[in-house]
DNA sequence: GCGCTATGGTCTGTATACGGAGTACAGAAC
DNA sequence: GTTCTGTACTCCGTATACAGACCATAGCGC
C-alpha cells in the first residue's frame, strides 16, 4: 500500500464543519467580539438545520469563544484585556511545558517555519504572520510529543488570533517575536530543557506586554473596525 | 449586594445535567475505562431522549473522556500509563502557574483545606482524599485570579480522578502529597512566587511518577477491578 | 405623565422521525 | 473446510416538529 494513500476523514460531520467554519469566523473577525447573533441565522448561512449549529455552539461554549447573550440569544466572547493577559498566561505556561519536553527529546523545529515567519514579518503581512506564529506554535506543541498540550491550547489560540489580528492592524508588528522563536528552536535543538522553557515562558509575559499596551492605546484610540463594547444591542438581527 | 448572593442558575440543562452525571460516572469508574455503550442505552439511564445525551457526548469526547469505539458506538476513553504521565504533566504546568499567580497576590489558602485532606489521609477514606485534593488544586486555581487556569485544567480532573481512584483502592496512598500543599499554601501567603511554583511543578512530577510506578505494578499484578483493555468488545451490550 | 400589566412574538431546548453507514451473520461457491 | 458475497440489523447523524420561556410593546389605571 503506497504510503501516499491516506486514510480518508471518516466523518466529515455537519458539527464538525460548523465548528470550524464558526472557529475560523470568530478568529479572523468576520463575527466580531460582542456581536449577537441566532442559531437560526447562522443554520441559514451555512445551509444546515438547527441541529448542527447547536451542537457546534454549545462547543464554542465550553471553549469560551460565545457566551449567552445578555437578555436574548449568543453573542461573540467580548474580548478585553484582562482575557487577553489571562490567554497569554496560560498559554506561556503550556509553551514552557512544550519546549521543556521538546528539550528533552531533543527535537529539532523545521526551519522552514521561521523562515516564514520572518518573511511575513519582512513583508508586513498580517493574516500571514499569525498563520505564522500559529504554526510555530503547534509544531512546538507537537515536538513535545504531548497531545494534551496541544488539545488545553487549542481554545486559547482562536482568542490569540483574533486579539493578534485587531491588534497588528494598527501597524505594530515587533520585530523581536521571530527571534525569539529562533533562540527557542535553538534551545530545544541542543537539548538545554531549563533554557527553552525559560524562553517560552518569557516569550509568553512579553508578547502578552506588548500586546495589553497595544490593545490600551487602541481602545483609547478611536477604534479602528472591532466594537469593543457595543452599548446595548442593535448590530445583528 | 451581600457577596454570598450568587447569580442563580439559569439554565438546568438536560445537556449540562447528563454532562454532569456522565463526567461524574467516569470519574468515580462507575462507567470503567474501555467500556462500551450507545447512545440510546445512556438515554434510557437518564430518563431523557437521545439528543441531550448526543451533546454531552460530543462535549465529553472534546474533553478525550469518550472516543469512538472501534467498529461502533462509543467507549470511555481507556486509561494507560502514557496518558496518566501526559495529564500530570499538563496539570503540573497549570499548577505553577496558578501557585505563581496566587503567591504574586498573597493569597492565603483556607486552612480547612490542609486539615480536610490530613483526616482523609489518616482515616484511608479514598473518596474523601481524592475530593480533598481535588478541592485543594481547584482552590488553588481560584486564588491565582485566571480563570482560564481551571477551566484549562477541568477536563484533566477527571482523568485524575479515576486515575487515583484505580491506584489509591490498592492501599497506596502516599504521606507527604499533604506535607507538599501544605509548602504550596506557605509560599504563596508568602508571597514567594518563584518558590510556589517550583513546589507546585514538582508536586505534579512527583505525582505523575508515583502514579505511573503504582499502575504499572498494578497493570501488572491481577487488575482490582477496572479491566484496562478488554479483549474486544462484550462488556456492556 | 408615569408605572404596571397583559398579550403577542421570537428564540431556545427537547422529542420524534428518517436516512445512511457500517457490522455481523448466513448462505453459497470453490 | 474455507472464503467470499449478499442481506438484514443496529446505531449514529440530521431534519422537522413542538412546547416552554423570555422579552418587547401596547394599552390601561393611578
Amino acid at each position: 500500500m503506497p504510503a501516499t494513500l491516506h486514510r480518508l476523514a471518516a466523518a466529515p460531520d455537519l458539527v464538525d464543519q460548523a465548528y470550524r467554519a464558526l472557529v475560523d469566523a470568530i478568529s479572523a473577525g468576520v463575527l466580531a467580539p460582542g456581536e449577537r447573533f441566532t442559531q437560526e441565522a447562522l443554520a441559514e448561512r451555512l445551509a444546515v438545520s438547527r441541529q448542527p449549529v447547536l451542537q457546534a455552539l454549545r462547543l464554542l461554549k465550553a471553549d469560551g469563544l460565545v457566551q449567552d447573550a445578555p437578555g436574548r440569544g449568543l453573542q461573540v466572547a467580548p474580548l478585553d484585556a484582562a482575557l487577553i493577559a489571562h490567554v497569554y498566561a496560560v498559554r506561556g505556561a503550556l509553551d514552557a511545558l512544550a519546549a521543556r519536553l521538546a528539550a528533552a527529546r531533543r527535537a529539532v523545529m523545521p526551519p522552514a517555519l521561521l523562515r516564514a515567519g520572518r518573511a511575513a514579518a519582512q513583508a508586513g503581512d498580517v493574516p500571514a504572520l499569525i498563520e505564522a506564529d500559529l504554526a510555530f506554535h503547534q509544531a512546538l506543541y507537537a515536538a513535545s510529543g504531548n497531545p494534551l498540550i496541544q488539545r488545553s491550547a487549542a481554545p486559547h489560540w482562536c482568542q490569540i488570533r483574533r486579539a493578534m489580528g485587531a491588534v497588528l492592524q494598527t501597524g505594530d508588528a515587533p520585530r523581536t517575536v521571530w527571534d525569539q522563536h529562533a533562540a527557542i528552536a535553538d534551545a530545544v535543538a541542543a537539548g538545554d530543557a531549563a533554557r527553552a522553557a525559560d524562553l517560552a515562558q518569557r516569550h509568553g509575559d512579553d508578547a502578552s506586554h506588548h500586546l495589553g499596551q497595544a490593545w490600551s492605546s487602541m481602545t483609547a484610540a478611536p477604534v479602528p473596525h472591532t466594537p469593543h463594547t457595543p452599548k446595548t444591542a442593535g448590530d445583528a438581527r
